[in-house]
DNA sequence: CATGAATGAGCATTCATTCAT
DNA sequence: CATGAATGAATGCTCATTCAT
């Protein structure tokens, strides 16, 4: 498997190099993975995974960015013909419940490991909060959306609304991150989408 | 036979070097921080810390342990003189705005850094459940009391009213983690104050 | 059974390699000198420079072996119609002159750099040292010459005034390796061109 | 053997470490000499090595700098109680004499490679070169010295006549390095200590 | 034949922990 | 008892060379 090898080629091997490294940092964390680690899990040389990201962190940092915009990236896609602003937020919320717990543990462990890196690390902090500003436009649009429909009550203040909603699922991931049944996950989630929309539409 | 150092003297040092761990792991986290750093911070020799932890890992746990206790211990000592449940809530909201975004980063970034760290290791985790009990009970205690004084709504699930209000707190906490203002984050403490007592008040 | 590539194709694609490996060499040294360098000067693939040159160490040797061979040749070349040996040895400084320092600086670093490589290993000291003898011969020839003529005296001990000559040479240019002037190196070398003209005439 | 232990057990720690490293350097070259090598050769932990040097270029540097300094320092000791200049350079001849032709190789193996080290790094290259200077300096001094006193002919051109001096040393060292014979390169000395002194003499 | 992706031994450096003094 | 020098396994990364396509 060698020379001269398509694009295509490359991307997927990028891919599953991601994929496989993305695999360990979940089990194990970010600082606490090897590139040992990584390359014992892909069954590949350490030259090769070199060869297609500079460092562990370039790796990590790639990965990150790739998971945050995919986030908002794959909403926007469902969102095309769903006219209503509440149709869209329950759609979120639908989103919420679909994952696992498991999943969103793993997800979560990502999620707050790399931001505590990032916190550490000017350049990184930076790009954290574009994405973070990204997912509350994100919210904001739904919620003029909701607004100029008459969904939504009047003098709702947006930037508020909208850093409410991303806040209410941040805490309560949180709450389940280490313990907590599935069941009890689902029937908060189900609460706090009365109280956003009980907020939300007055 | 003399009694050599008291046992005054071993606690207070070992306490000593705790707050010294503290301020390294809380600058650049529990694995970024090496002995040598906290050697250097405190001033005392690698053997004097080892003679009191027998390892960076076992002082990390102690210190996370202390701080968890403390924090539900601290309030329970400024209750003591509270008969109202919603005076007891509302002071607890004022503990959030007394604390600066500064100080809430540091503490959160702790807090999470070893919330990750001990959903890697199964006794860890465990202990942390306990913590989150227990700070899940102490609120439904409060709630309890403000039933029972018909400060709160009859119908309300104490136990959901006590996860969604740490749940609204740590949402809240992580929004503001990497950035936002202290005005922000000082009015959004109010806001979800006032949805809180929306909900447990009715 | 086609000749497939003709070996003139073959010597000049080798000679491409070698000069700029030889260009790499020069900037960077041998040992930090990686492949991909050379690949990347060349814009070559790894493979071509391999089916050329079995090693890395190959390349290196057979270029030293072609400067140092060409360094005589093309002296003896020119030397045809030059029936003086006083005019041979003051077309020999005349070469010295006309090299510029940034030219000098860089052929002895290469120079230096393999005789070094070259005195950890036997078989290149053996060559390198009939690559010096050649040198001197060189030189007692042109002496020999002139003491024929009656151009040099007649007591000259040919061996010991060729490597003065040497000796000279390298000792001027390893003083001015790192620093000095242009016009400071030329005067010094007219002032050499006279101590060594005095020394061989008497 | 560890802890509170004077300066002096340090230095010489330090300065038995430089003399393994040296050793190893000498026998291998910088580049090819691997810490392994050196902790092998010492029989010393890599982190022991690692307290005392932050890095094995430090170590080198360090090395050369000591080796550059140390060769004008024991001279100037030795001339307190010669009040000719000639004696003085007699002496340095001497020296030269002295210093057998396999301790010469090694001297010079380490000297030129870090010469051409420093070539490729600014910051050296200047070090280098107020070495060089020192040394030029050095010469310039006793041959003053020999102008006042009239030993010497007295339209010497005190910088070019340095210049020469050791471009003589360093021209006839570098002949001898990969071949020669002791004889020869002692009576090669011998005959340059003539040229020399007839150079300046007059 | 040419290509360049893949290999993996090798390297400099770090750091938690130990233990002689 | 306290000290801090010593240890050495572990880590991220490099690069000459190979060989499947």
């Amino acid at each position: 498997m060698s020379p001269k090898v398509s694009q295509a080629y490359k991307d997927e091997k990028r891919a599953i190099i991601l994929e496989g490294a993305l695999h360990c940092f979940i089990d194990k964390g970010f600082q606490a993975t090897t590139i040992d680690d990584i390359v014992r899990h892909l069954g590949m040389s350490k030259g090769a995974i070199y060869s297609y990201f500079s460092s562990k962190e370039v790796m990590y940092i790639q990965m990150a960015d790739d998971k945050m915009n995919a986030m908002v990236e794959n909403s926007s896609e469902d969102f095309k013909n769903m006219p209503s602003a509440e149709d869209q937020i329950r759609y979120m919320f639908d989103r919420f419940r679909r994952q696992s717990l498991d999943e969103l543990r793993k997800w979560l462990a990502f999620h707050l490991e790399f931001m505590l890196y990032a916190a550490r690390q000017p350049e990184l902090t930076e790009r954290w909060n574009q994405y973070a500003n990204k997912a509350l436009l994100f919210m904001q649009e739904i919620m003029e959306g909701g607004m100029k429909t008459g969904e939504f009550r009047s003098d709702l203040d947006i930037a508020a609304a909208s850093r409410l909603f991303w806040s209410v699922r941040d805490g309560l991931a949180l709450q389940f991150m280490l313990s907590g049944e599935e069941t009890d996950y689902k029937s908060m989630i189900n609460e706090m989408e009365k109280k956003v929309f009980r907020y939300i539409q007055g």
